[in-house]
DNA sequence: ACGTTAGGGGCAATCGATTGCTAGGGCGAT
DNA sequence: ATCGCCCTAGCAATCGATTGCCCCTAACGT
């Protein structure tokens, strides 16, 4: 028996449901129907329209299956998520959700699916193993959570990857994130400007974003004045930042503005402050990063370094087309901006046009 | 040219790229090895275990282009997530998209990709535009929002569709979900359990899920003496649920238990319970829905009603599957359980194990 | 007016797996 | 011992689009 086609042709002629049907309405073949369609070969712009047009008007779309397997792609890209390090053990963190949600839109644009996966790296080669499988044509990484080495291992024999996350010096592979240096310097930059002198960081250095993060927020006290900080590596694991942060700022009550490297950090510090009766942001300020939604609903709303996700899905996908072409293609950096409400002070009332116009 | 093949051939012979290749080396045909790796068709079992240890020994995988080419079906499924309602614009609602990673699991599984969308319906007919697309082979919709009757529309001419949510009587449509009057029930008898007489329901009972809820709100308070209970209409929109939830909060000044509709919900109540002084549980006691991650950093810690989605995302990909194979499948009915944390009172110390052991 | 050339467009092979039909071999029944 | 049946496995067509190669026609040059 073949296989059964596609239900619902009642008029017999009306939707074509492959090539040949349409070459045979247009009165051609169906070397020509492709190539007017794909844009590739020569045609006469006459003949190349009035397929075009008529393909429209029809509502004929040529199957994408059979043109994957003609032109030797899966026509589908891997959309991975590490779940190493310490972060929590499912996909709950809103902030890469939102970004895959994003991907997944710009592959549909470029006609590929998202085969999405959730990995919990237990031995070396899992991602080896995505890239060997033959279901994919390239793998988009969200996160390099503590699997740089990895990643790195990769990349060495497989090329069309692109990574989000910072760059790390020596590796090879492509990376598309934002400047966390700079966003931690803005941060920082922001606090002193509301008068803050005795800062502190709130974060662990040791995931590569963090510790730029870090960077930026030494950066911008070397370049003030009489301005210090001090350093408090926190867990990403809420739980036990909890504590940590709570044990802290029993100690360091001088500390009077406070830079947390994620808007989780941020709304647990916002947490333990109002705990120990401190008041946000009169006793003391806070900035977060990553300017999440649930930013907006601490008390006070948070002020937080915004990355714009729509912009960094769309050269996450763009670099890995790139790459599938086999051009090269330079790693990107973004640069955040400060999303401004009322943690630290500054203007009491939140601009209400930042919270509506838009991505978390 | 023909197109390129896969790279990486070093040694010819190993590494079948195709079936012709395992044949040749099986010596037996094409038609043969088919046959033994689908499982379909008269084979000697002899033979057919033969060539499938021969093909997991040369890590053979056939091209899944090529058999849904062949088949006839695209191996996509649409994930699509309908955000009208009042729900935020983007899909940072980590409840979903912790559903959806499991649902892109589930679905890998099986040998299928995710088509994944966000929709912002303008429109009635984006729904029926992604079925006719030829894109995918069947539809999982992750939350009706208030688009239930396009979703009915849709059903009535596209079978394979299912939705996660409320069952709708007199809607066609299959759905999995969880049993909300059952959950509703849970929170609000727990509520009472732990001596509350005043209760309200915080939510916005044009959402199926949340009416029955409030079904279940009201079920418990009928079973019970001397328990009086109230409704509040609150928005999805975290902003104005949160004024909406002080203002009332200072009217009804009585209310000793809170059940919110959702997690997100039950957090702002919180804050806005600390803003005015009160405290929880000493003096009001809350218990949230969902039981997401960011339930467990509330302080206190709050307790909430669980749906374990890995179940709920089996139970969706399964009865896709059913019907694809144009079997009938029953729409599925999860039943929640209840995770018991400090915000209602009962042991001031969360149970640990019930934080690490399962999903969001 | 005839030869030449450029280019539009058709023929047919091809991608890799599936499957209806059929040939052939082994075994039991008469 | 011979016939016939059943089971195994191969042949070849097929899914739908792409593309190298070639034919044919129309336009141009002399």
């Amino acid at each position: 028996m073949p296989p059964k086609t596609r239900p619902g042709s009642k008029t017999a002629g009306a939707r074509p449901q492959n090539i040949q049907e349409l070459a045979r309405i247009a009165g051609v073949s169906t070397a020509t129907v492709s190539r007017a369609l794909t844009g590739a070969g020569h045609l006469s712009a006459a003949t190349r329209e009035r397929i075009q047009k008529l393909a429209a008007e029809l509502q004929f779309k040529p199957s994408t299956t059979a043109r994957n397997l003609r032109i030797g792609r899966t026509g589908a890209i891997g959309v991975v998520v590490p779940l190493g390090h310490e972060r929590t053990q499912h996909l709950s963190d809103p902030f890469f959700m939102t970004l895959i949600s994003y991907v997944a839109d710009r592959l549909a644009d470029q006609g590929y699916d998202a085969l999405l996966s959730r990995v919990v790296p237990s031995d070396g080669d899992w991602l080896d193993r995505i890239a060997q499988s033959g279901r994919v044509d390239g793998i988009i990484v969200i996160g390099q959570s503590d699997q740089a080495r990895v990643l790195d291992q990769t990349a060495k024999t497989y090329r069309p990857m692109v990574v989000w996350g910072s760059q790390i010096a020596g590796h090879a592979y492509h990376t598309v994130g934002s400047d966390n240096r700079l966003g931690g310097r803005m941060a920082t930059e922001h606090l002193i400007a509301q008068g803050c002198r005795k800062l502190a960081f709130f974060g662990d250095p040791n995931a590569p974003e963090v510790e730029e993060r870090l960077r930026g927020f030494r950066d911008a006290i070397e370049a003030a004045e009489g301005v210090a900080g001090a350093l408090l590596p926190v867990h990403f694991v809420p739980q036990m930042a909890l504590t940590t942060i709570s044990d802290y700022l029993g100690i360091a009550d001088g500390v009077d503005g406070i830079f947390a490297a994620s808007d989780i950090i941020a709304m647990m510090t916002i947490q333990a402050l109002a705990d120990r009766g401190r008041a946000v942001p009169a006793d003391v300020k806070v900035v977060g990063f990553d300017d999440l939604d649930v930013a907006r609903h601490t008390l006070p709303p948070l002020t937080s370094v915004r990355q714009d996700l729509d912009k960094g899905a769309k050269a996450l996908v763009d670099t890995l087309l790139a790459l599938l072409r086999d051009e090269d293609a330079p790693s990107v950096l973004l640069t955040p901006t400060l999303a401004p409400r009322a943690s630290p002070g500054a203007g009491a009332g939140s601009t209400p046009g930042s919270c509506s116009s838009s991505a978390s």
